[in-house]
DNA sequence: AATTCGGGGCT
DNA sequence: AGCCCAGAATT
């Protein structure tokens, strides 16, 4: 099958994103990776100033692995998915240690690392080494569930599947490099989720979604997921300027991140004080906000405690640069500008 | 096979 | 207010 590929690449030849910040006119692997990662369930327009300030720092493999995690996890805050920023930081150094340094080629070396999974195996050797294989993107998916009429069976994974048989089939036999960036474009910029510029689209005399005029029933849509409501206590111990801060455990939202003491039962929360410094005392509490996450609904509350413990884990307001979550952030900057 | 993991953009 | 986004790892 070519009549997709080879449509999608003429149009890209004129209409592509052609600057996106981790393009370069020699594929730089190391970027490409990155952005990759950046962009897992992430949009462009979120990821690019995130991006340039992380390959600042980090302008290659070597000096993203000895970087300190907590300075990744810095330059990562208020993107999400922390876990990504773990793997990508742990891959690195597997890549030091084990690859002599070298960026893995193979798909079988990228699938292997942390954080590497068989979309982004594909897109790495598509875009840095134009390979043909094939990725299956948001993107990918709804320009392929459109042109084909895909549905979904009860099965989410057959679903998946017949997805990527057709991504393989539709593979061009050359230029794989600039047809995987294609279609992405395509189904960013063209076949977006609702009004689709059909009528512009380089796909339209054989995509069956416009055939019979179907684009709002594809892709059908996945399986309701239900919120979860649920209420934080964040408990700030305060002791002049300077504030108590402890790295999450990793086996929770926002892991690796630095954040507050807190509580899901306001009932332990004078416990937990009086477990902390039994001469502290509640000063103020802070007006509750709702974080909304994908997947959760957090209500927020949070209570400022005076203390005259002064041990490692306290840090001037001006002098935190690790990672912390947003609501975490938030807070932070209300307490500075109450200064 | 289903659930978990963030935060933001768009409608 | 709800859905989705250049998905992967864990349960």
């Amino acid at each position: 099958m070519t009549y997709l590929s080879d449509s999608i690449i003429e149009w890209y030849e004129k209409y592509g994103r052609k600057k996106l910040p981790w393009k370069s006119i020699e594929p730089n692997p190391f970027h490409i990776w990155v952005s990759e990662i950046m962009l897992q369930q992430t949009q462009v327009t979120t990821v690019v100033p995130y991006f340039q300030k992380f390959i600042a720092r980090f302008p290659n493999i070597h000096t993203l692995a000895i970087a300190r995690e907590d300075e990744v996890m810095s330059l990562w805050s208020g993107l999400g998915y922390y876990a990504r920023a773990r793997n990508l930081h742990k891959t690195s150094k597997i890549i030091e240690k084990q690859f002599n340094g070298f960026f893995p080629t193979s798909f079988h070396d990228l699938i292997s690392l942390p954080g590497i999974g068989r979309s982004t195996a594909g897109a790495i050797m598509s875009l840095a080494y134009n390979q043909s294989y094939a990725i299956l993107d948001g993107n990918v998916k709804r320009v392929l569930a459109r042109f084909h009429q895909v549905s979904r069976p009860g099965s989410e994974t057959k679903y998946e599947s017949s997805l990527w048989d057709l991504a393989n089939k539709h593979l061009p036999n050359k230029e794989n490099d600039k047809y995987t960036q294609a279609i992405m474009d395509l189904g960013a910029t063209i076949c977006k989720r609702s009004k689709p510029d059909c009528d512009i689209c380089p796909l339209k005399t054989k995509c069956q979604s416009f055939h019979f005029n179907t684009q709002d029933a594809y892709p059908m849509p996945a399986k309701k997921i239900r919120i979860r409501k649920m209420n934080k206590t964040f408990i700030v111990f305060r002791n002049r300027e300077k504030i108590y801060l402890e790295k999450r455990t990793l086996n929770d939202i926002w892991g690796g991140l630095w954040s507050f003491m807190e509580t899901e039962d306001k009932k332990n929360i004078q416990a937990i004080i009086k477990d902390f410094d039994r001469n502290s005392k509640i000063v103020k509490k802070l007006e509750p906000f709702i974080h909304k996450l994908s997947h959760r609904e957090i209500k927020i509350n949070t209570v400022i405690v005076e203390t005259s413990k002064n041990t490692d884990n306290f840090f001037a307001l001006n002098e935190i640069n690790f990672g912390l979550p947003k609501p975490v952030a938030q807070i932070i900057e209300h307490l500075k500008l109450e200064r």
